[in-house]
RNA sequence: GCGCCCGUAGCUCAACAGGACAGAGCAACGGACUUCUAAUCCGUAGGUUGUGGGUUCGAUUCCCGCCGGGCGCGCCA
């Protein structure tokens, strides 16, 4: 497991409260250890003395000034403690010490980045779950982008992670998917026919329906009538499914199950949770209908599990589904949706609790919608949200680096404006290529080595030679702040995190490239050591755009 | 009307979960390739953090009101 340079401060900070009686495993001293911005601040920073002072009213600096001489002797890693400011406490590690720290960076290589803040626990995340009745578009792309990264970072961060993408084939959509491909068909043979009300107008139907008409002939028609919606329903379905997946595959995420809602219909599960609800007595019929008396959780109102005329909600499939994840044995599940679905999860929470669930069992996550602009103008292909563009066409015009790196490099809870043009330019205002660069340049100099035949010392000797300069430095505190980061964007579900430090660590790297020979024959030991950074740094980048699942280029 | 999200430089966004002088990129301007990839770097300029209160040693961050934008409020999924 990889070190996590906060964590130990803050235990050893916690230690010297707990020796003075204060502080304590209740926790009323919620101190915060942070990287500091500045660099005359030192590595590291804590506030609490801040939150010491008020607790024994005691001026801050002079709880800081007491707090620094307690524990400078219990920290050994540390050159410098210093108190500063109103009552900060700064700290700066001792180069041999970051230095030691390199190399189990060395040795980890690509499992660095590794932590155990998972502990094994088994999560899933279920993502996507777009309804098999037309393509995906953009807005289903950031949920794609942004449940597969979260997936990795809680792989990584020692979660057992399972992703899942639940198949809405169910219900009255689907009847309607399959009366609109019928109708479609029946345009082809020259039928004088309309899509039904409120069905699907789009183009690929025509596509699935020439397809069909091709595979099984206009005899389809003459099949009984419960047979032919069946077989409209089901291949509309399986063609729509299939392009659903290959635009997904493309996309680089990829689920380890996909969940039907009709088995939970045909296995009975719905009626036994229905069942279970009615048995806890959270049921009520009104109206015709059943209700969940959701409002004893914090709901607007009840909801309606069963319809008047005998249907199921998608409602009650769904309490359904998350009864049989919790069943499967997930002690946490994350769920990913799209903005407009923000009202349905107050109802989901309640049921879950209505079932007598854990409260953090579930986790729902919304991932608001994405506006395409071109060149600073919105897209005109939708009169609403560009949310309405198929994926497919945005992969296809920049990429599926770029497009995954606009979705990631925000909070998905947030609006995304995405500049369809500036993703596409492959020039400096592009974050996703100066990350990418920055790793393509250091292959560069290895490539470029290689073929001058410069011999170096191996590097894990070559980092006793130490540091020369701050920015080797700068570039060494940022490759070991890596764990970190992994345990902040799993814990906080925030891939994001991921991204800005990528960002900062590339940007650390092309400055010091440019300020620093790297290939300097005239000074071996240098050279030396400035070539193990590079190979560091290579590592990190890599270990890290892999967890966003971007690729990781050897040239540009 | 109610609920959720959002409002920070001309534009798109950060600010590590309440911390030090609010930072990046783009756009603008000025510099750096006979030397390891200039998709890079260095510098200049750009701000009453929508607004009014409150809590705090400290607020972009938390609370309340208002203004503006987005989304939702079905026995649809």
């Amino acid at each position: 497991m990889s070190y996590l340079v906060l964590e130990s401060l803050r235990e050893k900070i916690a230690q010297a409260l707990l020796s003075l009686g204060l502080g304590s495993s209740s926790g009323q001293v919620d101190f915060v250890v942070e990287p500091t911005r500045e660099k005359r601040h030192g590595d590291f920073a804590t506030n609490v003395a801040f939150l010491l002072a008020r607790l024994l009213k005691r001026p801050p600096r002079e709880v800081a000034q007491n707090l620094k001489e307690l524990l400078e002797p219990l920290l050994s890693d540390m050159a410098r403690v210093e108190v500063a400011g109103g009552g900060f406490i700064n700290f700066t590690l001792k180069d041999a010490f970051l230095l030691e720290l390199l190399q189990r960076v060395l040795e980890e290589d690509e499992r660095f980045g590794e932590v155990d803040v998972g502990k094994g626990v088994r999560i899933q995340v279920e993502f996507v779950s777009v309804n098999p009745t037309g393509p995906l578009h953009v807005g289903h792309g950031k949920c794609a982008a942004f449940g597969d990264a979260l997936a990795r970072i809680l792989a990584k961060a020692g979660f057992a992670v399972e992703k899942e993408y639940y198949i809405n084939d169910a219900g009255k959509q689907i009847e309607l998917l399959g009366a609109s491909l019928e109708a479609r068909f029946r345009q082809i043979l020259g039928e004088d026919v309309d899509v039904p009300e409120g069905g699907y107008r789009g183009e690929y139907l025509v596509d699935i329906a020439r397809e069909l008409l091709r595979e099984r002939g206009a005899e389809v028609l003459g099949l009984p009538e419960e047979e032919r919606n069946k077989l409209f329903r089901e291949y509309a379905v399986e063609k729509i499914l299939a392009q659903i997946r290959k635009d997904l595959d493309d996309f680089r995420v990829f689920f380890d199950v996909w969940f039907s809602e009709r088995s939970l219909y045909e296995k009975g599960e719905v009626d036994y949770v229905l069942s279970l609800l009615q048995e806890k007595g959270y049921t009520y019929e009104q109206d015709g209908a059943l209700w969940l008396k959701t409002t004893l959780w914090g709901d607007d109102k009840d909801r309606v599990l069963i319809r008047e005329n005998g249907a199921p909600t998608y409602f009650a499939s769904d309490i359904a589904y998350h009864w049989n994840k919790w069943k499967r044995g997930f002690e946490r599940v994350i769920d990913i949706w799209g903005a407009d679905h923000h009202g349905y999860i107050p109802r989901m929470h309640a049921a879950m609790r209505a079932l007598g669930l854990p409260e953090d069992f579930l986790e729902i996550f919304i991932v608001q919608f994405v506006t395409l602009l071109r060149g600073g103008q919105p897209e005109r292909m939708s009169t609403r949200q560009g949310e309405f563009v198929p994926l497919r066409s945005l992969i296809d015009e920049v990429g599926v680096d770029a497009a995954r790196y606009y979705f990631l490099m925000r909070d998905p809870e947030t609006h995304l404006e995405f500049d369809v043009e500036e993703a596409k330019r492959q020039s400096m205002d592009n974050p996703v290529y100066y990350v990418q660069y920055a790793h393509a340049r250091i292959v560069s100099v290895f490539r470029e080595a290689q073929k001058r035949a410069i011999q170096w010392v191996p590097f894990h000797e070559a980092l006793g030679f130490g540091f020369e300069n701050e920015d080797e430095r700068d570039i060494a505190r940022a490759i070991v702040y890596f764990p970190e980061v992994v345990k902040q964007s799993a814990l906080l579900r925030q891939p994001y995190l991921l991204c800005n430090y990528l960002h900062d660590l590339a940007g650390s790297f092309h400055s010091f490239y440019n300020l620093h020979r790297i290939l300097d024959t005239e000074n071996v030991p240098r050279m030396s050591f400035r070539l193990a950074l590079c190979r560091l740094t290579q590592i990190v980048l890599r270990n890290a755009l892999e967890l966003l699942g971007i690729s990781v280029p050897e040239s540009m």
